[in-house]
DNA sequence: TTAAGGTTCCGCCATT
DNA sequence: GCAATGGCGGAACCTT
């Protein structure tokens, strides 16, 4: 169950506008809007929005119809601008008075890519924190000096009011603000869902096409890469909390803030993912992709296996390897 | 499949 | 007073 749940259903409205991008408010769609029952009756209620009236074109050819007005931002708990037409496109002045009346009121307002102009328009990122898509991050710092922009983060959160980088960045920020309402374990369902990291390391710099400053990444951060790249090496949690330079008791506390998880928990998954990956690719015996994926022996892998995935890995070699997936379907077709 | 020994994890509480 | 940290003990889980 998740470990802070809000007590009433979480209203969250997602202004669309014309000239908008399908992918913005598709994972706000996609995070916010799906039915998923095994959250809890307070799960998220997604209704859309505009500032326009009449049908709007978006990105990609297709026409939409929001749902309300500018009025129903005034029943919303969470308000999310997902992008903009343009970072020269003036907003409406109904759409940021609007805004800062939802700001006034408390309500949580997140920005997505370039939708971050639109709140420092309505002056919502005054002497704040706050960041957006890299490539126009000049544009913003110019048009907005009051805002302080962090052009390395994938996002910034401050409190009330969040921004996210650019496009996918977006996902992160979602995730994070799914982590902060329901926890993690909510934000990791989310995101295995949508097949995505449940917590990206690093922020923007690592896809800027310009030479930034090297941030220094916290030690779990590192640890994690570390331990994905030995994850035949026994690892125990007095070695990794040393490594970690932390205590056990606060490793364990840091890892499952960290990963929503707890290290066993953590290494089990990434050691199945790899022992299926060796599975798949049909190099080696069971007793060899045991070995190579950090189970100490065939009858541990076995157990794992078979707990989680609900076969066992002969047959998952045989369902998915490359080279015995058609001898297989062969098989299937015959008991056919 | 079973059993024994080892390890992990978390609540609790003291300390900083 | 509050938050972060660290140690302890015991139940649950894992490995062999």
């Amino acid at each position: 169950m998740p470990k802070s749940v809000p007590n009433s259903t979480h209203n969250v409205v997602a202004i669309v506008f014309d000239g908008m991008s399908t992918f913005e408010f598709g994972i706000v769609a996609e995070v916010f809007g799906l039915d998923r029952p095994e959250m809890g009756p307070n799960w998220y209620r997604l209704t859309t929005c505009a500032a326009e009236p009449g049908p709007l074109r978006v990105a990609g050819g297709l026409m939409a119809i929001a749902d309300h007005g500018l009025d129903c931002l005034s029943l919303a708990d969470t308000i999310i601008m997902p992008g903009w037409r343009g970072i020269g496109m003036l907003p409406p002045e109904p759409l940021l008075e609007a805004l800062r009346a939802a700001n006034e009121r408390g309500t949580r307002i997140v920005s997505l890519c370039i939708g971050a102009f639109v709140l420092a328009a309505a002056g919502l990122l005054d002497d704040r924190l706050a960041t957006t898509h890299w490539r126009c991050v000049d544009a913003f710092s110019a048009a907005f000096p009051a805002v302080r922009v962090d052009p390395d983060v994938l996002y910034v959160d401050q409190g009330s009011v969040m921004t996210s980088a650019g496009s996918a960045a977006g996902i992160d920020l979602l995730l994070h603000i799914v982590r902060k309402d329901f926890g993690p374990e909510a934000a990791n369902s989310v995101a295995r869902r949508m097949v995505v990291p449940a917590h990206r390391d690093g922020g923007q710099a690592q896809f800027i096409e310009r030479p930034v400053p090297q941030h220094p990444n916290g030690k779990l951060a590192f640890l994690l890469d570390t331990m994905r790249e030995q994850l035949d090496r026994p690892m125990t949690i007095a070695v990794l909390a040393q490594e970690a330079a932390m205590s056990e008791r606060t490793f364990l506390r840091r890892f499952r803030e960290m990963t929503g998880t707890t290290p066993a928990g953590w290494l089990l998954s990434a050691r199945l993912d790899r022992a299926k990956q060796l599975l798949e690719s049909g190099r080696g015996s069971i007793e060899d992709v045991a070995i190579t994926s950090g189970f100490g022996s065939a009858a541990t892998l076995r157990m794992h296996f078979r707990a989680v995935v609900g076969i066992s890995p002969r047959e998952h070699r045989m369902r998915f390897s490359h080279h015995e997936a058609m001898d297989f379907n062969l098989q299937m077709n015959d008991a056919a």
